[in-house]
RNA sequence: GGCCCCAUCGUCUAGCGGUCAGGACGCUGGCCUUUCAAGCCGGUAACACGGGUUCGAAUCCCGUUGGGGUCACCA
């Protein structure tokens, strides 16, 4: 049987680093195995779920190039997507359980549940929620099934009966977990207002759209349990389930949105950073394959495997993250690299720039040279000016007297070439060199003082083939004084 | 705090009873060189601790310590 495995997010924010990385591993086991990979919606959450997130999310994930085969804007056999278009379902589920007597209707509104623990802590001198678990708190309805709140609001509850049993389950990635049923309380199905609640929709979702596979953070190793309760009182048979590792950040707390702007996919869009280099890297952190470390998407693809993915939680690093980019950057085919430069080439205030065979061969020189798309738009954005402002101490240090005698000498010979490429101007340097005596740099120095106002830049051939004849032969003059 | 999970260089990790404990990032020495990168060669650095099991433990078991997660009418 293929593999049915879903990525659902709430859509309360952006597109978080984990959930991205979530979304990656189901993909890429649905990939590798010729599976679906199926997008659901969680949005319940009414407080905070905003149509703004979802395309956030939506955005995020067609970034990175996770497409899915089932969900928002794709039909699939299992509709809807979207949780809260499927509210009756939830309560019909529901129901069914109410009537087995598996779960009640609780009329206890939350104030009184609230006062109910509040109660129970000022009996125990207590007031913090997780004192009062240590200290023995249970939650028991006193408005179970009542007759004479019929007419109220409820909640539906889940009716534990612990008999000492343990349920458990076995994980791909962390292997047998188990836990007394005593440790689980009456837990809410579906809310007051009609609502379900995660533990609920999450497991009726997962069995009607037949998912097989359930793997989503370690964070929800202990709602399984729960979850696990409700797929027996109904007779469904789990998923299995693959509890993936957490990624802190650099202070080793979960990453979370607040504290840590790495959280977020978009701003490494922003800092420039490959859509396919992330990949590569958070596939990295929680996951290896022997001593790999660099992998296609394809390669991805074909490796991947539960097995591979590690228990312990791993921390955000942001240097081997830029150093992946910078391979992907180097390594990738000058013309994707142009067509992903692009948008920060605009931003960087050069709007008429095309992906044309002259941004590819300036693209080509800073391959090697930049860590981010930003810096490459950074480096690339001089080349498409007209002049160039010189860095003071270069010119102090380059453009001094015999530095400008050397610059007249190579304008001449430069002025005097017919064939203006890189194998033509590079050997003007060697000659002018054989010429005069002086040293390499002290021809080359000059020169690309002259043209990029500093003293980096790729070869002296290179360097001026991009600039052109006309802006070279400008910018030396200008130099020069002219 | 209860419950749950985890533990190899600073970080990501390989290792699945016998290895000089390997790779990557970072840091660092050198080579190359017309600058800067890139590239190439080398170095630095780890099995948290204590008990067992075993002829032999990074690998298996227990405990300690440390870190993380979770305890809602959020997901």
């Amino acid at each position: 049987m293929k593999p049915r495995v879903r990525f659902a997010p709430s859509p309360t924010g952006y597109l978080h680093i984990g959930g991205a990385r979530t979304a990656l591993f189901n993909w890429l086991y649905a990939r590798h195995h010729g599976g679906t990979f199926v997008l659901r919606i969680e949005d319940t959450d009414q407080e905070r779920s905003t149509p703004k997130s979802l395309q956030a999310i939506l955005d995020g994930l067609a970034w990175l190039g996770i497409d899915w085969d089932e969900g928002p804007g794709k039909d699939g056999p299992y509709p809807p997507y979207f949780q809260m278009k499927k509210l009756d379902r939830y309560r019909e589920v529901a129901e069914q359980l109410i009537a087995e007597g598996k779960a009640y209707r609780d009329y206890t509104t939350e104030e009184e549940t609230a006062a109910q623990r509040k109660a129970f802590a000022a009996s125990k001198g207590l007031t913090e929620k997780d004192d009062l678990r240590r200290a023995g708190f249970k939650y028991t309805s006193p408005w179970r099934d009542s007759k004479e709140k019929r007419d109220q609001p409820f909640v539906v509850r889940f009716r534990m009966q612990p008999c000492g049993e343990r349920i458990g389950f076995d994980d791909l990635v962390g292997g047998r977990h188990e836990k007394p049923d005593e440790d689980l309380d009456d837990f809410v199905l579906i809310r007051s207002d009609g609502i379900p609640l995660y533990n609920f929709g999450c497991v009726v979702d997962d069995h009607d759209m037949h998912i097989t596979h359930v793997a989503r953070g370690q964070e929800h190793i202990n709602s399984t349990f729960p979850q696990l309760m409700v797929y027996r009182a109904l007779g469904w048979t789990p998923p299995a389930f693959a509890h993936i590792p957490l990624i802190l950040g650099q202070d080793k707390e979960k990453l979370s949105k607040r504290r840590h702007p790495e959280a977020d996919v978009r701003a490494h869009q922003q800092n420039g950073i490959l859509p396919h280099a992330l990949l590569n890297f958070i596939a990295r952190l929680g996951w290896s394959h022997g001593n790999d470390e660099l992998f296609t998407r394809q390669q991805l693809i074909e490796l991947f495997d539960f097995s591979g993915v590690g228990k312990a939680n791993g921390v955000w690093n942001p240097d081997k993250l830029l150093a992946t980019n910078q391979h992907w950057i180097k390594a990738g085919d000058p013309a994707d690299v142009a067509r992903a430069v692009l948008p920060y080439l605009r931003d960087a205030g050069v709007p008429e720039v095309l992906a044309d065979e002259r941004l590819g061969r300036a693209v080509k020189a800073f391959q090697p040279r930049a860590k981010t798309l930003v810096e490459m738009a950074q480096a690339i954005k001089p080349y498409y000016l007209r002049g160039v402002t010189i860095d003071g101490a270069a010119a102090a240090k380059h453009l001094d007297h015999t530095g400008k005698e050397l610059l007249k000498k190579a304008r001449a010979l430069l002025e005097a070439t017919a064939d203006w490429s890189a194998p033509q101007l590079d050997p003007i340097v060697d000659k002018l060199a054989t010429e005069t005596g002086a040293k390499k740099g002290a021809i080359a120095q000059p020169i690309r003082v002259a043209v990029t106002g500093g003293t980096t830049s790729p070869g002296i051939g290179e360097t001026l083939e991009l600039l052109g004849r006309a802006e070279t032969l400008h910018r030396i003059d200008a130099a020069l004084g002219n």
